[in-house]
DNA sequence: CACTAGATTTTCT
DNA sequence: GAAAATCTAGTGG
């Protein structure tokens, strides 16, 4: 078992190459209580900073988006929709503000707890889309600008098992501008994909 | 199965 | 005022 948390020099690289690498990696939360979570990130997507329409930070830095004009490897959670929260880790350095977005996830600790707040019996269904995933990994605002390169911050990434089934590419969902980038990364043959 | 409305906050026009 | 990196419950085929 491969137990290394990702480092900043990981996350300190292009967004659609840390999207790509972040598929097959598990994503890890340590609640308040003690408890753990975890999931094995199947859908990710890119947004490349000030040469992307679909991204927050492409009109310029606001209250909200301004994590992710700072340094790589710090969470990024914003409220959308009136309704639900989105989990993206910074990439790149500064003065390119571009954020990885964690679309989905196969839930593999912690079922429970995740059930319980999802209020779903179905695991497919506990964290197949990025508001669904913030739910029941109990992530919100206050989580904003976390630092995910320490092994005992609330929210971290490790290492996993390689992805056996290899990893597709193709347009993002939700938005419409810059429609046209291959930038959604997800595992082929997972079950646990939003779409 | 497809489609629609509604919830509700941040941001921009 | 309207749209947005969404989800759910409801209607109808």
């Amino acid at each position: 078992m491969i137990l290394n948390t990702l480092t900043r020099r990981f996350y300190a690289r292009s967004p659609a190459v840390v999207a790509q690498g972040l598929i097959g990696k598990v994503l890890v939360r340590n609640l308040d209580t003690g408890n753990k979570l975890e999931g094995v990130i199947v859908e990710t997507e890119a947004y490349e900073g000030f040469a992307d329409p679909a991204s927050h930070a492409f009109r310029g830095k606001t209250k909200r988006n301004e994590v992710m004009f700072g340094e790589a490897g710090h969470a990024y959670v914003y409220f959308t929709y009136g309704f639900h929260h989105c989990l993206n880790f910074v990439t790149q350095t500064k003065g390119n503000p571009s954020a990885v977005l964690i679309r989905a996830a196969e839930p593999t600790l912690g079922l429970d707890f995740m059930r319980q707040r999802r209020k779903t019996e179905i695991v497919t269904k506990i964290a197949n889309g990025p508001g669904k995933l913030c739910q029941a990994f109990s992530i919100d605002l206050s989580l904003n600008g976390t630092d995910v390169t320490k092994l005992d911050s609330p929210i971290s990434v490790r290492g996993g098992q390689r992805e056996k089934y290899g990893v597709l590419s193709g347009r993002r969902i939700g938005i419409r501008q810059g429609v046209e980038k291959p930038w959604r990364f997800y595992s082929a043959g997972s079950i646990f994909v939003s779409r």
